[in-house]
DNA sequence: CGTGTTAGAGTTTTT
DNA sequence: CTCTAACACG
């Protein structure tokens, strides 16, 4: 099938069209940047490069899923195999799985959940009587985290100066060592190991440069200084790169990410062609001009406007609640009204809000008005204690020198190991320089078990041994998963641990779901080996909660962090929490850097293709408390044309039939459960 | 060794 | 309010 550019606008198909050197595409929300980035690798094709050579990098898995999806429905031919369009730290992870070898790893290494490091980091603070430091075990994770994202090692830290900066080293250090020992990597190891791996051997660095002739990456905006030297490596001397991205859009400085790189582009790669895309196809001129209004007053910008390919459409409807109940009321009765009124489908509305804890009095509302909804992004389900059980005892088949793991599930259910067995076991395995698991399989150290814990330790590792083999085997994943918990008497267990029936059974069915979402990846990869699996999920990111799959949250509203919306649109959404401290949040405040929350804002008015309704709630839950608020400053800045401020009772118009319809089902399902209850 | 109770602390955003 | 860590008891 030919590629049928002509419908495209002339900078898009400029920016289609230039596929040789660097080029920069900016590209203001809403401008066809998926379809671009889309086209642009569908053009390399059909000229001739391989897919094979095409490397596209995305920050999310979803982003990722969503464009290898559009070019198989585009060109048949293409096989799955051949397409790299993966998240940096997918790709990174590739990368070092391949060469771990070079690294000192072995080739099954884990990747630390973030809980992991908080442990690891407590015990370092431990060891080194740095409990009185003015620096917190936050502080040392922000740190280290940072420095990875600046590519910079311990030694960097220890031959410092400054005494401060030693301590960080001191830790760093210990960290890194620890990892080592676990055959473990961070999710910032996986991108800067990478980056040392180029560095460090030229013939795997010059392997994947003739792999990859073409790299594209989205969100550029968001890349740290890790990443852009990553694709630095990668690209050079032939420079075959496209860059997509939005200065206006930056919103993960925190994490590291440097708009210099977007904005310096041109610098770092000089012979660059720039393309700026301005045209928005999405939202209504007035929520543009709302947009455009608010951003202008950032400084340090490429500078560009949106300019609406659309109508006018309605003004920004602002309302101020007098508290948070009523704030989640109007909110759910507004859903239900562009539902009912409106003939908008759940599916395509979005409530955002800057932050996560605020998500939990819509869901009770939104529950209580049976309005079907799916939180997008909370990690709730792979938090839940059962769960992690399920997977530190998966992690620890993969990687034996997972101690973490092994130290989470070894009495879990109970089996007679005590705090004095663990105790003892960390001793022995220091003195030897073992692992744990080595360590309780140790005769020697067997024999200074009480006879409970020797037996349930032997059983424990029998069962082990024997699925260890298994997982070998080329049988279904989720099956193995399952006999594998079932015989080491996790499964059965969760009734000992839990004595209350219901919960028993209640997170029963949770591991059961676990177990059931690895039978989909089967399915879906084709792929029966538990270490990509596992690999896979510790890479999830938080739009990927595919585990729900069910029709009703399917087709529900979103709900979802500003920062989780992103790429995203919606015919209607709702804006919460509109207050000076929560958004702008007090600490960007505080460290005088507004304008990323203003690039938030940005972001999230951005998503509304036809209706925009802010909030705000004159009194906030704080705690167990209620703090009187101050209107965010962003919603003053949107241009006064365009925004008008209701009160309740001018919300709403006279209900529709559609609405009245809405609410009698909504009473009936309310009798019916009220019924069933007694 | 295992379990239950209580005091205390904490809410930004995430690969 | 909610989650966790430390502690005391059986």
């Amino acid at each position: 099938m030919a590629l049928d550019i002509a419908r495209l606008n002339p900078e898009q198909q400029d920016a289609v069209r230039t596929l040789k050197g660097p080029v920069l595409i900016l590209a203001g929300a809403g401008t066809g940047k998926t379809t671009v980035i889309t086209y642009r690798f569908m053009n390399l094709l059909e000229k001739g490069v391989h897919a094979r050579n095409i490397l596209a990098v995305t920050f999310t898995n979803k982003a990722a899923k969503e464009m290898k999806e559009r070019i198989k429905s585009q060109l048949k031919g293409v096989k799955n195999r051949d397409l790299t369009v993966s998240t940096f730290h997918a790709f990174c992870c590739r990368v070092i799985r391949e060469n771990a070898e070079h690294l000192g790893f072995q080739k099954n290494f884990g990747i630390t959940d973030p809980r992991d490091t908080i442990d690891i980091i407590k015990e370092i603070v431990d060891n080194r009587h740095l409990k009185n430091s003015s620096l917190t075990v936050k502080d040392f994770i922000a740190h280290i985290s940072n420095a990875k994202n600046a590519l910079k090692t311990p030694d960097v830290y220890l031959n410092s100066e400054r005494q401060d900066q030693q301590v960080i080293g001191q830790v760093y250090s210990d960290y890194q060592a620890k990892l080592f020992t676990m055959n473990m990597v961070d999710f910032d190891d996986l991108l800067m190991k990478s980056v040392q791996l180029f560095e460090g051997v030229p013939s795997v660095l010059e392997h994947y440069k003739r792999r990859f002739k073409y790299i594209m990456v989205d969100e550029y905006q968001d890349t740290n200084h890790c990443q852009a030297a990553l694709l630095k490596l990668l690209s050079m001397p032939e420079n075959n790169i496209c860059v997509v991205g939005d200065d206006d859009q930056s919103i993960y400085g925190w994490r590291g990410a440097d708009v210099e790189n977007i904005l310096n582009f041109p610098n770092i790669f000089p012979g660059t062609k720039v393309v700026k895309l301005e045209r928005n196809y999405r939202s209504t001129a007035k929520i543009l001009e709302a947009a455009n209004g608010v951003i202008s007053k950032n400084r340090h910008r490429h500078g560009k406007a949106l300019r609406p390919a659309n109508d006018d459409g309605k003004k920004v409807i602002y309302f101020e609640a007098s508290d948070n109940e009523e704030e989640a009321r109007v909110v759910a009765k507004m859903l239900r009204h562009y539902h009912g009124s409106h003939n908008v489908a759940y599916a395509d509305m979005a409530v955002l809000y800057r932050s996560n804890h605020l998500s939990r009095a819509f869901e009770i509302e939104l529950k209580k008005n049976r309005i079907p909804h799916r939180i997008i992004g909370s990690k709730a389900f792979y938090e839940r204690r059962e769960i992690k059980d399920a997977i530190a005892y998966l992690r620890i088949m993969v990687n034996q020198k997972d101690d973490l793991a092994l130290l989470r599930v070894i009495n879990v259910p109970t089996r007679g190991v005590g705090q004095t067995t663990i105790e003892n076991v960390f001793a022995f395995a220091k003195e030897n320089k073992m692992s744990l698991f080595q360590a309780f399989q140790h005769p020697t150290f067997q024999e200074t078990m009480s006879k409970k814990a020797r037996n349930a330790v032997t059983k424990f590792f029998e069962v082990y041994q024997q699925f260890h083999d298994k997982f070998k085997e080329d049988i279904e994943l989720s099956q193995k998963i399952h006999d594998y918990l079932l015989e080491i008497g996790y499964l059965t267990g969760l009734k000992r641990i839990y004595p209350n029936h219901e919960e028993a059974v209640g997170r029963q069915e949770n591991v059961m779901e676990f177990i059931n979402a690895a039978a989909s990846f089967e399915d879906q990869f084709d792929d029966h080996s538990l270490q990509d699996y596992m690999e896979a999920n510790s890479l999830l990111d938080d739009m990927d909660n595919s585990s729900s799959d069910d029709d009703e949250e399917e087709n529900g509203v979103n709900l979802m962090t500003v920062h989780a919306s992103k790429g995203l649109e919606f015919p209607v959404v709702i804006l919460v929490g509109l207050e000076q401290k929560l958004f702008p949040h007090e600490r960007s405040i505080q460290d005088r850097d507004v304008d990323e929350e203003r690039r938030l804002f940005y972001v999230a008015v951005t998503r509304a293709k036809h209706h925009l309704f802010i909030t705000r709630s004159k009194l906030r839950a704080k705690f167990n408390m209620r703090e009187r608020t101050i209107p965010s400053q962003f919603v003053l800045e949107i241009p006064e044309d365009v925004i008008e401020e209701k009160r309740l009772g001018e919300l709403f118009r006279a209900a529709s039939k559609n609405e009245v319809e809405d609410q009698l089902a909504q009473l009936k399902a309310m009798l019916q459960r009220k019924q069933s209850g007694k």
